[in-house]
DNA sequence: GTTTAAATTTAAGCATTCCTAACTTAAGAA
DNA sequence: TTCTTAAGTTAGGAATGCTTAAATTTAAAC
């Protein structure tokens, strides 16, 4: 049973990996997680021992299936967390994150099997991010496209919101964007590739760089 | 801001504190939290540094005015979870304490405040144990009688049960008593002190030991 | 192919929280 | 009032998890 700090390391790490071509190096851990190098070599050692991590002195590491597994469980009571917090309690979208990091680590497997029967086994969480059910199974992912890639005059439906500051998620609760929106392509500037969305009545325009955070499907 | 640890100390001296005329001695702490006298000698001069303490070596110990105010914050984390854990999951009394007991620590005020909301503002948790309200407030206790003192022929609302163990939990849940179930005192046998209680269509001969875990209010 | 800079690891140290064992104090029995 | 024992404290040690500083390894520049 690994302590709060371990499974922080191996839910980094886990995160880390999904980047694709790069292995993941100690600085990066250490980056993510705001700790020292130092602090981060130990660990890393330590969960190498404990068979969280295929791990060699100076090249970098990679999750064993063990550490896979610890991190699902631990990214499942986040994203049920997260979810059962919008869902249930209201909290807004910037508002969940630093209590499900939490309570990620303050629940029985036994409560959260409560909340996931209570929440109806949900697949998605409020960010759109898949939940790993009890096994560690993640549910198929749907087709979605970034925003500067839909196509004008078409309707899309929003399935993922990239969390990446407070700023822009108050900003998108604020114009109205939610998981499962659907949302008009009005235009978009070659100006500067930003794109004008209906959402509702109104319409907004979009950054390029704001608009790689949002994911959609189209709706037909 | 206190530790988990210090926190869990800092609870239990106040539960301890509650019993009358009797100083908290570290043994009383030790045996509590299930620690060494040793771990608990130490740490009771830390909390007494840090000024939640009064303490003089050899002498026991008492809350000082900062310690009583963590200690109802800590109790009211609990108690809140406790009710919601109960109302809104359907978890039984027997399985709420020990999950509450992790989540207490693991609650932001701005949480526990959107709890309280959602729960709209709860006095008593579900073994009719008083919530402090945000500013440590404890709201007016009920004039509880316990069952032995309850008056055959009478009728009777449940508003506290003390939790002494899991197999008592599961028995009251089994035969259908939760708090406000108002029950009938059918008769006392003088020669156990039993009494026989109605539940719904059911009598029950609750022995002196248990009913003693059981207070209630007339029912007018 | 060296040199140098960046990445990484090791070393030394600190805080927290626990343990067991040894010692000290207090309090009740004789 | 002294003696004994129970209660309480101190000492020494371990695990976790962090820090900064020093040493080492790798990799990239020249």
């Amino acid at each position: 049973m690994p302590t709060i700090s371990k499974e922080d390391y191996i839910k980094a790490i886990y995160q880390l990996e999904s980047y694709p071509d790069k292995s993941v190096s100690t600085t990066d851990v250490a980056n993510k997680l705001e700790v020292s190098k130092a602090a981060t070599s130990e660990m890393v050692q330590r969960l190498s021992e404990q068979g969280f991590l295929n791990y060699e002195k100076y090249r970098g590491m990679s999750l064993t299936e063990d550490g896979k597994r610890t991190a699902l469980h631990v990214i499942r009571r986040h994203r049920i967390w997260e979810l059962f917090l919008v869902d249930v309690l209201g909290l807004t979208w910037s508002e969940v994150h630093a209590e499900a990091e939490i309570l990620e680590h303050s629940t029985s497997d036994f409560l959260i099997e409560r909340l996931d029967k209570y929440l109806r086994h949900p697949k998605f969480d409020p960010h759109g991010e898949p939940i790993p059910d009890k096994y560690g199974n993640l549910p198929e992912l749907p087709d979605w496209v970034s925003l500067p890639k839909c196509e004008v005059g078409k309707s899309y439906r929003l399935v993922k919101v990239t969390d990446s500051s407070k700023e822009l998620m108050d900003y998108f609760t604020e114009i109205g964007l939610s998981l499962n929106k659907v949302v008009m392509i009005v235009s978009r500037l070659s100006y500067d590739n930003s794109t004008i969305i209906q959402v509702g009545n109104d319409s907004f325009n979009i950054s390029e760089k704001i608009a790689s955070n949002l994911f959609f499907i189209e709706d037909v």
